[in-house]
Order: structure tokens, then sequence, then C-alpha cells
DNA sequence: CTGTTGGTTCAAAATTTACAGAACTAAAAT
DNA sequence: ATTTTAGTTCTGTAAATTTTGAACCAACAG
């Protein structure tokens, strides 16, 4: 049904393990892989099922928490009781500001061990406060940052 | 010897978390806990152990990787064996930029998906490039992010 | 009302990870 | 020369994670 080449195996597996180091599981990562590489980017529980050898819990699971992760969405057809799992792909900008914010939230964890930390250490503190600094402005600069981007593109 | 109160213990604990967050084992995460957290900013092997309460090897594998991470480094006396291990703050700019391109790092796995993909999808198409596209502008804007930030604070 | 489809949920098995403990080593101290 | 220090490396194991398989369920179809 889904016959997928070497390579398009071999970026489903990239793909995963990207996912996986961003914290989700083998399996999980994969789906996403799938979906990506696949030229029907419509897939059923069964053909992702199928297509990846993956067990029905293990489907099930992966798709449910990609569900509530907001990064895939359902389509159904009248008279067809199947689902249609598909990237939701459009929504890449929100995506990745969760993912960076992951990084920039680190920032309040900082500023308090600036508070607990002795003053003896001015040079070592500053550093501390710097990180936090400038992860707090990356954080506050990630929509002009896509804006720009727009705007260099459509130039 | 390093007696902590409980406030920088659960510190020490969040800064661990989330390094965990970012592929590290828990008591390497701990390691740079400890450190961000420690009065006295150098330490030594045994201090490390005994306060975090791990095993040498532990404290020898988790102290390695980040010595290779260039997240460590340490220092010695003259007629003292011990090395006293301390994080390397003032490197956060680079670390973070290391960390910063794990993610922008998976555009190239996105232009290698656009070019196994069918183009009978445009949107699709479209959005991974897009992603891929930004990723790639994300990457490229860091350095000038930090120099704009400097400037902010100098102001 | 009975069977089938499209899943979900649960318990157990398999795999992986993280760590401890003990044995070891090289350099320095006695 | 032997003992101590400051670690390293290896092996075993406990715990956590991930996955499977089987039982289950709700909705619809015949």
């Amino acid at each position: 049904m889904n016959n997928l080449n070497d390579t398009k195996r071999a970026l489903i597996e990239k793909i995963g393990i990207f996912h996986e180091g961003i914290g989700l599981q083998p399996a999980t990562g994969r789906v996403l892989g799938l979906l990506y590489v696949s030229d029907r980017p419509e897939l059923t529980f069964d053909e992702i099922r199928e297509t990846l050898g993956i067990s029905k819990s293990a489907a099930s699971n992966a798709i449910n928490l990609l569900l509530h992760l907001n990064r895939l969405e359902y389509i159904t057809y009248a008279g067809d009781r199947k689902r249609y799992f598909r990237l939701k792909l459009s929504r890449w900008r929100e995506t990745l500001i969760e993912e960076i914010d992951k990084v920039t939230e680190f920032s309040a964890t900082l500023q308090e061990v600036l508070l607990h930390r002795t003053k003896d250490t001015p040079g070592y503190n500053k550093s501390i406060d710097e990180l936090a600094g400038f992860l707090n402005y990356l954080h506050s600069q990630i929509p002009a940052l896509l804006q720009k981007w727009e705007q260099s593109k459509s130039a």
C-alpha cells in the first residue's frame, strides 16, 4: 500500500531521531517522519501502523500524543469511518516557538539562582545574568524575526 | 563541607531536569546544577561526588562528558594533586549557539525531504520549505542578535 | 441482533538507561 | 619500596522507558 524506497525510509529514521532528541519516543518520531515524506499526506491509523511496522497500541499512543501536542490533525470523509491523519504543518511557527521557549524558560531558573548566590563572585554572577538576559531578549525577538524573514522573502 | 540549603538543593534539581531535557543524564545535569549554585564555584571531584551523593563512576563520567562538551574546565594549584572543576560560564554564547544549532540543523533534513517529495502537494511542500527557510534564517541571525543585545544593554 | 471496523486500554515483555560498586592504575607522598 | 591519592574503567543490576499482544469497546453495516 505505502511503498517507500530506502531513501525515504532513511529520512523517516533521521526525522525520528531528531524528534527523539527533543523528547518524543522513537515510534512517535517515526510517525512524524512518515507524514513528512509520504506522497499522500493524509494517512489512516492502519496505514501508519502497517508502513512503520508498529503495533496498534504504539500507533494509538503516538497519534494521540501528537494530536495533543497539536502537531497532527485529522480529516474525515462522509461514509468512511476512518480518520485521515496529517501534519499540522501550517502551524510550524507556533511549534517552533514552543520549542525555543523550552530553552528560554531556563532564564527564570537562572534568575532564581542569582537571588540565592553569594555576591562574592561578581564575574561568575555577571555571566549568569548575561545568559539569563540574552535568553529573555531572544524570546522577545522571535516575532520580529519571523516578520523580518517574511519581508526578506517578498523582496 | 558543602552545606546546601533546601532552596539550593531544589535549584540543583530544577537545573538538572532542564539539562535532562536537552539530552544529558540526570547526574550530569545535577553536576551543572551544583556548580551553578555553589558559593565556591570551584569544586573538587570528591566535593561534587559527596555533595550530590553519587558514586565515583557517575561523577567521573559526568565530569568527563561535561569537559568534552566544553561546559566545564578545571584549574590546579601547585602542590595540590586535586583538580578544581568550574563552569565555563563565559562561554555561554557558544554553548547556546550549539544548542540552537541542534534545532536549525533539522533544516538540512527538511531540504532533503523536499528533494524527494512529490510535486503534487504544493501547499504542503511550501510549508516544509518555509520552515526550513526560517530555520536557516534564524541560524544566520544569531550573531546579529547577540550584537544588538549587547548594544541594547549599554544604552 | 450479529459481525466487522477502527480504534483504545491494560498487563506483561523487551529494551534501554543510569548508576553503583569493586577492581584497577598512574602519579605522588612517605 | 610501599602506601595513599585522585581518579578511571568494567561489570552487574535496578529502574525506567518503550513496545507488544490481547482483550475490550463503541459505532456502524448487513
